[in-house]
DNA sequence: CCATTAAACTAACAAACGTTAGTCTTGTAA
DNA sequence: TTACAAGACTAACGTTTGTTAGTTTAATGG
């Protein structure tokens, strides 16, 4: 018996809603009839539907600049360092995929003051992943190829991982990093 | 002195709104102003908002698919097919980054009859994708990894090219291809 | 010079939106 | 039993939305 507050069960219904149709084509009206509920009753519980967003986004956005930040601590290899980089990623993806679609497609519908601490935290991440696949080419553990390509690459496949899990892919978690990190590390051919 | 008709003047400069703001965001108060007339003066040209929407997706959607068609005559090694289809991908996303965007962010919002249609679309473009990929296993010249795991890499990292394109990087289009292409096929380590 | 037409305009519509104010209900602590 | 608080409700508000109807303007062809 999980005792969930109706805040966190707003936020996680209205994830699952943006994730679906997007933060604008879902009306507190059609978040409230998920609940069974009147739509101004949402506001005993939360101040608007910016606050549902920027609660929803800005969570998950930290939850990852804390697994980067972690990684950084340490002094392992370029590689080791990406292979950890690719776990957390697919982990928080499987823990919280619709947070993850809402981050992805709505972080521009965002007030202003959270789009701009958004996009900080978004380009602060991004340079880190740089620097480590930087300092991967500077060892010669990677080979020397354009920095960006490469992050962009790793990136944009992670990031849209919450797309495909579970609609065509039979593997489990560790079958999937594994196969995932071979593919994006050592190629195809 | 380019004669273009105002049919797709209205249709061009929607992509643009829809990319920065998405379908949803943009009013067709918003799309009047930037070619400074108002609104309902759009209707002269265009039947409905949905309409736009509709031109723009299906049109792009259209082309991959005719790119993907042409790739199937021929018969070459998997490798070469993958090579052309990276190429392709490319090269329709410097032409027209705006419809991309509304491709990857917007289809949900098509009315059920395109929608149905573009996901038809979608689904058969991602199984000649399939294809190739098996060819190529079968034929020794792709590792043995899960089909699924590098189709969603490369479909993930060519589908959200338009995002960095211009952002970061200062290569001409033909280095970028040859080194996504090597980033792709030859992995990074 | 006149008729036609393309493409702009004004004014208005009904519907949907986020949000607020004020009220009723129910379970719990004193 | 009473007092309180949490959390639902109804009713309404002012905007914004896509769209329509009808009108004006300016360029074009006979």
């Amino acid at each position: 018996m999980e005792k969930v507050d109706r805040k966190s069960e707003i936020i996680h219904i209205s994830a699952k809603l943006f994730r679906e149709r997007g933060y604008m084509a879902v009306s507190m009206r059609d978040i409230a009839k998920s609940l069974d509920i009147k739509a101004a009753s949402l506001y005993n519980h939360i101040h608007s539907k910016q606050e549902i967003l920027s609660l929803l986004i800005i969570n998950i956005a930290e939850e990852f600049t804390r697994a980067m930040n972690n990684l950084q601590d340490s002094n392992e290899t370029a590689i080791e360092s990406l292979k950890k980089f690719i776990d957390f990623h697919i982990e928080i993806t499987l823990r919280d995929p619709d947070a993850i679609a809402c981050l992805n497609n709505d972080w521009m519908h965002l007030d202003k003051e959270h789009r701009t601490y958004y996009v900080k935290m978004r380009d602060e991440y991004e340079e880190n992943v740089r620097k480590i696949v930087k300092r991967g080419i500077d060892m010669g553990e990677i080979k020397e190829h354009n920095i960006e390509v490469i992050v962009f690459s790793m990136l944009s496949t992670l990031r849209t991982f919450y797309l495909w899990y579970g609609r065509k892919m039979k593997l489990n978690s560790t079958e999937f990093k594994e196969s995932l990190t071979q593919v994006l590390l050592n190629g195809i051919v």
